[in-house]
DNA sequence: AAAGTCATGTTGCAAATGCAACAGAAAGAA
DNA sequence: TTCTTTCTGTTGCATTTGCAACATGACTTT
């Protein structure tokens, strides 16, 4: 995905973000897979690839906060850790990133360039959409069971993609990290569903009866 | 707590504001404890007392998903299931709320007036501590027992005070429905934490040891 | 005062969950 | 190929949790 399709540069021109590039001083740079991706107080743009934002437990063990790819932006605005230190974004699949320094974005630009406020209004639209999956997770983790949990998370796969069926983004292991709970507690209710008729599994695509 | 003074003008002078409150047509009202507060496409601005943020279950039943005082920001911006027509905003403590339709901020500005860039900026600002509320409910509801999450939610209501101690902003129902666990069984599990010598209880005051 | 509502405390019990441990399958690296 | 790592499936068991039911006290309403 090219940089200027990013959200964040929507109703930009091909010169005007050529012109920006060099006033927010944007810097492209790539990884492969497992690398971790180092954030500072930068936004990351994900033009290409996908990554992993993880938290580093106390015990050195990973939570997996979210799963992206190409568009993704992931940075001091979108979460909580970061500040806290214990934020960690790896790289899953080999990717390229553009780091802005956040300070470009939320300090007024002292050129007073007409970009500025375009890009803070974007910013601000995918801001929205990040609180939008925050907020998704949250409807997921509030769901007492296994079962709820999966259900919830499943549906909202569903309507990603508006069909019946829809394919898991990552393992199973995964997603039983994402949802908070034990692989082998979950893979035990995946099979009681089965079952019980609830779902069809066939690897890693999944669909809703 | 005056409007002037709430973050999303940060900046504004009372002139300015005085003109914005024509520009963006926005309008007060006043609700009383236990209304419904209609939301719309609109952005609230709670002015005084507080209201809860509750989603409607499909059994009639609602769960808390938020508790805001005077200052506290609600609408389309932060949260997913109010398109979902299942988010119902609660007067807790008879209070204010300006409303300012959606449109008005979204849209460039037709008068193209300063102010309106301003407020996007302030905006920007208050979803990323948006997004940090909600990043901190994931936090919490991502241990998977009830005593981690009153730990987590605990540390963060005593980093807020800064003492080793704080009161609980709502009652222990109030709390167990925040948490999405079972109130009966965070009742039993409280007592389990004072008896070991974690937490000490007066009332609605806790202090973590 | 009487009735109703809500917050809180308690308990037994069934069900769900986490944990640990093991094993085969699959995928990747040497 | 072989070796190694990760993913996946499975199971027993102790613990935790949710649920239902009931009791009490504070407070409000009639």
């Amino acid at each position: 995905m090219k940089l200027l399709e990013n959200p964040l540069f929507h109703g930009v021109s091909a010169g005007e973000l050529e012109e920006m590039t060099r006033c927010f001083e944007m810097e492209e740079r790539k990884f492969r897979e497992k690398e971790e991706i180092p954030i500072h107080k930068n936004v990351g743009i994900l033009l290409e690839g996908s990554v992993s934002i993880n938290r580093l437990n106390a015990d050195g063990s990973l939570d997996m906060l979210e799963y992206m790819s190409d568009g993704g932006i992931f940075g001091s605005f979108f979460s909580l850790f970061e500040e806290m230190g214990d934020l960690i974004v790896i790289c899953e699949k080999s990717c390229t990133v553009v780091f802005i320094d956040t300070c470009h974005i939320t300090k007024r630009c002292s050129r007073a360039c007409h970009h500025h406020s375009l890009v803070v209004e974007n910013l601000l639209n995918l801001m929205t959409e990040k609180v939008h999956q925050l907020s998704e997770k949250v409807e997921i983790l509030s769901h007492r069971s296994i079962r709820g949990k999966l259900l919830c998370y499943f549906q909202f796969q569903q309507n990603k993609t508006g069909n019946m069926d829809f394919s898991l983004p990552f393992s199973y292991s995964a997603l039983a990290s994402y949802l908070c709970v034990d692989r082998s507690a979950m893979s035990r209710e995946l099979k009681k569903m089965k079952n019980e008729g609830l779902i069809q599994m066939q690897g890693r695509k999944i669909t809703l009866v």
